[in-house]
DNA sequence: GCGACCATGTAACACGTTACATGATTGC
DNA sequence: GCAATCATGTAACGTGTTACATGGTCGC
């Protein structure tokens, strides 16, 4: 059985031929959001994708000493796609080390706690703005059995993600500047409470 | 410098004194939450923080053939630790397993699709569940400074993050009830788009 | 007497990153 | 001529998991 590096790239070979270079480049951008490998790793798992009779390759002699090599998915490479797509996902644990150092944060300078704070929640409202300018490029939702449906659901997901933890930066940012300093800045309002208006 | 893991066990040190066998509890359950480790590798980082002075540890023996080595931080172990706390964390790439699969389930059937996220909420809806009643515990939020507060907030990222998931959970299940099949059952509404009430 | 819990360690392997190594084509 | 892009591969190392190995105490 691929690991899931390969299974990864096995769904980017379902949307067409692709060569080790050009795999790289989509685990950088589009896949990348969710899952990453550098060319190192991709091509030593497309050899192992290849032992498996998974992918196969046309060589056509491109740029540097060896030839370039074209890779697609053979049907036993679909069917394992397939079958892999609906089983649960094996769960891996958690490691987040932001949560980490709050777990810690008690230890610190309120303040210089703030400011990792504060930078993070910069870099999550950057990523909302891009995600946000990336859903509106699409028309309307893809429909199931289309490929963008895919990259639709996954941007979903990731906006929802950068949302909540924005959510929590601000949440930290609100407790970490209340207690200790007056000196004036405050985080504006945010949430207090994360059970507001998810239902049930 | 220590890895990630090992700050985790200066963390936790920082708490109390703890033998190797009660760190790797701790990993368990309420650290577990956002980093891990079995023993192994626990009582080899811990081998490397000795070896880097910042920590030691006063032999009982215990039961075992060897003696049992309660640790405990020292100085230079606790500077390091608060050094590390407001250090931004180094950015490691999302890996999502159920994301990749979303990415490729346009070439699955729907209905299984659906049956795969079904139980994932069922997974995310028990957690709330669990974690809100951890929530309940609190009497109220603890201040900063006690280390309670650094589970507190961890506790409220998590709490924040499994409704997150919950959410794109029946997002998906909408989606996927209601296109391809005509058999009467649908999942109930839930929110359409995340950009609702999250402000700004 | 048996199993659960306490307690420490090593070894083999899988996965991932960084660095090393090579070289042609295209645009400036 | 130089840098960027295209293109493939190997080696060393760090991190994490699984399995191996040992053995005492406590409650049933």
């Amino acid at each position: 059985m691929p690991s899931t590096l390969g299974f990864a790239i096995l769904a980017v070979l379902a949307r067409g031929a692709r060569t080790g270079y050009e795999l790289t480049a989509v685990m950088g951008r589009p896949v990348g959001y969710f899952w990453t490998a550098r060319h190192s790793q991709i091509h030593t798992d497309l050899q192992k994708l290849l032992a498996d009779g998974l992918v196969r390759f046309e060589a056509e002699h491109g740029p540097g000493p060896q030839d370039k090599k074209v890779y697609h998915l053979t049907p036993e490479g679909m069917a394992a796609l397939r079958a892999w797509v609906t089983e649960p996902p094996r769960a891996r644990p958690e490691r987040d080390e932001l949560v980490l150092k709050t777990y810690a944060s008690w230890l610190a300078d309120p303040a210089e706690v703030a400011g990792l704070f504060r930078a993070q929640l910069a870099l999550h409202e950057e990523r909302i703005a891009q995600y946000e300018s990336q859903q509106a490029d699409f028309a309307e939702t893809p429909s199931l059995g289309e490929p963008s449906f895919g990259n639709y659901a996954a941007l979903w997901c990731g906006l929802s993600y950068e949302r909540h933890r924005a959510d929590w930066c601000r949440w930290m940012l609100a407790r970490l500047d209340a207690t200790p300093r007056a000196d004036g800045l405050r985080a504006e309002g945010s949430s207090e409470d994360p059970r507001r208006d998810t239902g049930h």
